[in-house]
DNA sequence: AATAAAATTTAGACATGTCTAAATATATAT
DNA sequence: ATATATATTTAGACATGTCTAAATTTTATT
């Protein structure tokens, strides 16, 4: 039986390894999890004995096939929840996360069945990230930053890296949601801001704003 | 912060102590959580230096008015959920314990809320207890145990004292559910079975299921 | 290649929640 | 009232997950 812990390391490494490529180093997984290097240290001997992950000492940990899809149903859960709450009971995109990151870690095969079901099979959660099938397979949209947008382009916003309830607040306070389209008239080379069109007003936003949603071309 | 096994602690005396009256004994205690005396003395130290129960060596414990409410709003969560389940996600009446039972540990006051409003209010559950309210506060729908109805009298099922799978499944393989008229058309004085007609067709049951079964008489 | 800096692991501690076995208190029986 | 049985608590142990401080290994710098 796995641990709500061992849950939550397995899921910060699944990220991590998508995130950079290669082994995912001690630290990083300290960081991610606001935990001590050495309290990590300790959870991966754990995980590495009952095979979740490669261990080798100094030298990072990555998920075995095993982990891989632990870790991936974990993700699938907590995307989940997130779509029943926003869809189900109005909550919206920034007040999602801290409830998910608690259901996702309820045992219950037919519980996450049915509610794929009852959601009608829904392939994105909230914050437009995809939400991995029975097996651990993520549909790979092609996504890019905003940033990376050429001039005069118009595109969709289908999603957003910072998930944070700042942010998500920032967007909303400015209109961007999913869904909503985006052309670049604009980019300040000194800064990288960029000044854009939505729902035909214009709106400067900075490069770290840019670099945090996730558009799709047309 | 109060912790999983804090709340299991104080939902278990809560159950005891509607059941006998009075102070709630360590072993009883002990019995419910299929867990040793000796790991009851320890929490309800816990429990007692944080205002949530009156100890006194030796005597038991009972709720204080904090714990009391606490206990409530788990077992206002735990149904709410059971509720959820089986109108929602297709789980049968005698599939829902061990999810909810993990479910009503999860926290977010917005979640419940909304969940209520979602459900449309359900005042209660699948095996027809009665759902608190946010304050704690319960109704007493006024249902007696079926083995206590007169000869010849028509009542409805409201309700399950036994709500374990096996029971459960038992009344499905019956057609008994909440909701089914019964008349009581004959009772043995040996052994207290009695046979009643439900749906049209008659039924000989034992004292214990009779005892399990709540009615409520027109 | 030797040294300094950074990353990682180990050692020892603590909190929570559990257990067994022994001690103590309460209830029951003679 | 004393002895016996039952209920409860205490003592000491263990597992999980965390931490700080010290030791060790790896990486970067000169
Ligand atoms: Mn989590
Ligand atoms: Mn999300
Ligand atoms: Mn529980
Ligand atoms: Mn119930």
């Amino acid at each position: 039986m796995i641990t709500l812990s061992e849950e939550n390391y397995l899921k910060a490494i699944y990220h991590l390894e998508r995130q950079m490529g290669g082994a995912v180093s001690t630290n990083a997984i300290a960081d991610k999890m606001e935990t001590k290097a050495s309290s990590v240290t300790d959870m991966v001997k754990k995980l590495a004995d009952k095979d979740y992950i490669i261990y080798k000492k100094y030298q990072g940990v990555s998920l075995t096939a095993k982990g891989n899809k632990t870790a991936a149903n974990v993700v699938r859960k907590h995307r989940l929840w997130e779509v029943f709450l926003v869809e189900k009971l109005n909550f919206s995109w920034d007040e999602v996360h801290d409830v998910a990151e608690q259901l996702e870690h309820i045992k219950s095969p037919k519980l996450i069945n049915e509610l794929d079901v009852f959601l009608e099979f829904p392939t994105h959660d909230p914050h437009g990230d995809p939400i991995p099938d029975k097996d651990g397979n993520i549909s790979k949209l092609d996504k890019i930053s905003l940033s990376k947008v050429a001039l005069n382009d118009l595109c969709t916003c289908v999603g957003v890296i910072d998930s944070s309830a700042e942010f998500l607040k920032y967007l909303d306070k400015h209109k961007i949601a999913l869904g909503t389209q985006i052309k670049v008239i604009e980019k300040e080379s000194f800064d990288e801001s960029m000044t854009i069109v939505i729902h035909n007003s214009e709106l400067n936003i900075s490069k770290t704003v840019a670099n945090n949603i996730y558009v799709k071309t047309h």
